[in-house]
DNA sequence: ATGTGACTTATAGTCCGTT
DNA sequence: AAACGGACTATAAGTCACA
């Protein structure tokens, strides 16, 4: 997995866990709603200082965009028929 | 620490702990050698992208970049006197 | 609320050199 | 081998209108 995917995956995951909007989230950053929508599409390539921005707004350290997700989550992949699991 | 100071002290930590030059490194990620020393230097923002071909050369996570430093050693603290500390 | 295209401007990244 | 500068080129970053 690339960079840049990562970067894209983890924006949304940030962001949506938030329950804010790409709207809100840019105009907090000081960047344009545009942009972070091609970012979480794969087709901006951010800056690391960039990175540094978004990361002071949603309070994370900048590596959190970097952070690979756990094997599983990438897709949402169907759960396999069997037990069902217990509630944690 | 913000990321521009990370990717600086990672960039260098890995390339030296490797004993590669700035100029080899440079040609292996087909970079230009004088934006290898500008990002050591925290003068240049690298771009995700960048940090990616970096990454693939020196074989390590992207992630790597942002990794934030054990305390201490950021700039070889000079020890307080007193008790020497044990080998662990 | 988000995606996209067309556009401008700031800066990432290159290439040449010198210290 | 690395810091540093200047002049360049590619593209990140920002603006806007519209689907």
């Amino acid at each position: 997995m690339n960079g840049r995917t990562l970067v894209a995956w983890n924006l949304r995951r940030l962001r949506t866990e938030r329950g804010v909007s790409q709207e809100r989230l840019a105009a907090d950053a000081g960047v344009d709603r545009a942009y972070i929508s091609e970012l979480e599409r794969e087709r901006g390539n951010a800056s690391v200082d960039l990175l540094d921005r978004l990361a002071g707004v949603l309070s994370v350290q900048v590596s959190e965009f970097l952070r690979v997700p756990p094997t599983g989550s990438e897709k949402v992949k169907p759960l396999r028929a069997g037990r069902k699991p217990t509630t944690r």
